[in-house]
DNA sequence: CAGTAAACGAGACGGTACGTCCCGTCTTATG
DNA sequence: CATAAGACGGGACGTACCGTCTCGTTTACTG
């Protein structure tokens, strides 16, 4: 009856034991796959643990709930594109928007993103996920856009934020909404749009 | 006690019964509001009974499982705005740009189409489904910038899936992924920009 | 929504209509049929429509009830044996035990009255009924041995009561409890011993 | 990670795991109940679940279908009384059919065994299931007779099925066909009478 | 280098939903 | 207006997962 609470004196989790960093890797693992590969809803822990291997007993050891592997999880699934620098604002614009072209014509983040953002809609963590890889993505398309004003290649009374709209958006519609091919054409239109405002 | 079988004009599945009718209606009611507020997932055939006051017995007697009721839901979200006509290309694309800004900024549209867009990364048939709701949304446009073509108001070459992308494109991501609000001057900087390379 | 009583102006029951007459007795069959195959359990409104091919709505316009059903068919489960007269108590105990052992070997009634009874055990109507079906059994045996006590040929203070018991008992005990064979070996030395007691 | 596969002492399959030994008695007392309370017609798995709180998947997980719980609660109402030993035959039966008349005058026993013996009927397993109950309860009547035939308190040319039908054969008719009171007159005479023959 | 604390695997449990079956009642339409 | 056809609400069935929790075993750090 007496139900004594954990007397974990000091290490608050012992992410020195080999074990631990074992299990933790192996289960993010297999979550990163189920996320590519189902979304947001094919990710369940039973799922998780049948794929890893690992008990679910160890999973919730290590993440206090589903929503929290989960997060864990989409935090690896950021940008972090390089800032370029070409020279001219075109072809900074053009650099990145085929690179964001890229990762939409492959797996994992097209296939994503969507779950996430539908999760966002209703769950503020995940919202919270959602706008941080937005701002990883966005970060370099405002720096190239403000760089190119402080050197007077572009007007300065454009909002950088309605610049990268005009990018992402036709981007994200034509992969999410008209469905039709990313080909690199239509990128080069986009961004040509873009610099022609400037 | 002659089980005559059934020879007559009323057709045999009784579209025509009242209460078919009204248990149809009701549940998609049901249906549609459940999807509104919880997103596709949130629709479960015990909810829809529970909320609609209809016998889940009944539901699954005119839908065969939950995907073709959440099928037949969907499809009752489409858009049909009508072409407007204000003269000028500009007015009519902004006439058509603030109905759908509109919309992304009242509930059901918004919350549910995401799931919709995710769902459809998997499932042919919401695949399905999301094209007719795109085309839907999409046909007024095309048809003003054709016409504005067919005028001389705008140049010809340009293809009017391009102009569609250039204004929804940054419509839906100013909703879905940078989540700042949708305001009217936005979008009407939107339109302004499209406009000017025409 | 004026939701017109029913204005059956006169006849209570149109007992003179051919059609209702054919229903009623059609209905009755089936349900005997049932009655006798599946036990009371077996016997549903739905499974009865089935089998005689009357319709559900018909038979809930003759009988108000499943209840009412069963009760009515369960009444033609009666007795009526004939109280017979050979002359010597014995003759007359032992036509009657033949009888009911023979009643008992074959179907209807050996594999429906346990139903009645565990039914009887619940319900009030069916205690009726089974009370009935028990009176119409034991009356001849009654009559047997009263004539007899009458007669000089049974001693006058046994309760006639005690006689049946002591000879349906063991008859009943055999084909539901034992569940061995009820030949007439069994059936004469039951009545034997029942004899020498008087 | 490696699975090892169990090799160990423990039995693999965990009869001994405290959760489930609680499960199953909780389960089985539950559907006792509802057995005493409204026979066997009363027993659905959902309404055990709901009395015993149990959930419904854990008793499919420890009974494979409802007819299975069925047989197992059935099985734990066999009789096992004692075989007495008073010196005098007489005094043995009346011993015994005072036990049987007392069980047959609660609730449990006289309300079930009708169910049971009415689905024994038409099903092979409850038909086991009943021939177990039945043996059980007739045994010490059978050992009590032989015992006395070998002491030569009673004639050997008589089957002791036959004293076991004139004890409990009254008996039963008595609480279930005639229904009237189980009094202790009745069992002395029934017992009197049997005594007489011997 | 042994002992102990913890990490771990296995799986029992409560719960929600699924899709099916059947029943008793009620509505509609046909003759 | 008796009837046939069948829609409806309801309840139970048996299944599939899921997230939580309780075991007993094993493994790695520490005294």
């Amino acid at each position: 009856m007496v139900t004594r609470k954990r007397a974990l004196k000091a290490p608050p989790d012992s992410d020195t034991d080999s074990r631990v960093q074992r299990s933790k890797h192996t289960v993010l693992a297999a979550t990163y796959e189920l996320l590519t590969q189902s979304g947001l809803a094919g990710v369940s822990v039973d799922a998780v643990s049948k794929r890893s291997g690992v008990a679910k007993t160890t999973i919730y050891r290590h993440w206090p709930s589903r929503s929290a592997l989960l997060l864990d999880a989409c935090s690896r699934m950021g940008s972090r594109a390089q800032t370029p620098d070409t020279g001219t604002l075109r072809g900074d614009l053009e650099t990145l928007a085929f690179h964001v072209a890229g990762r939409l014509r492959t797996a994992p983040w097209a296939a994503v993103l969507p779950s996430i953002i539908d999760a966002a809609e209703r769950d503020a963590d995940l919202a919270g996920v959602q706008a941080r890889i937005h701002a990883e993505m966005r970060y370099p398309f405002c720096a190239v856009v403000e760089r190119a004003q402080q050197k007077g290649q572009a007007r300065r009374g454009v909002n950088p934020a309605e610049i990268v709209a005009a990018v992402l958006g036709p981007l994200f519609y034509r992969r999410w909404f008209s469905r039709e091919p990313l080909d690199d054409t239509f990128v080069k239109a986009v961004v040509q749009n873009v610099i022609s405002q400037l």
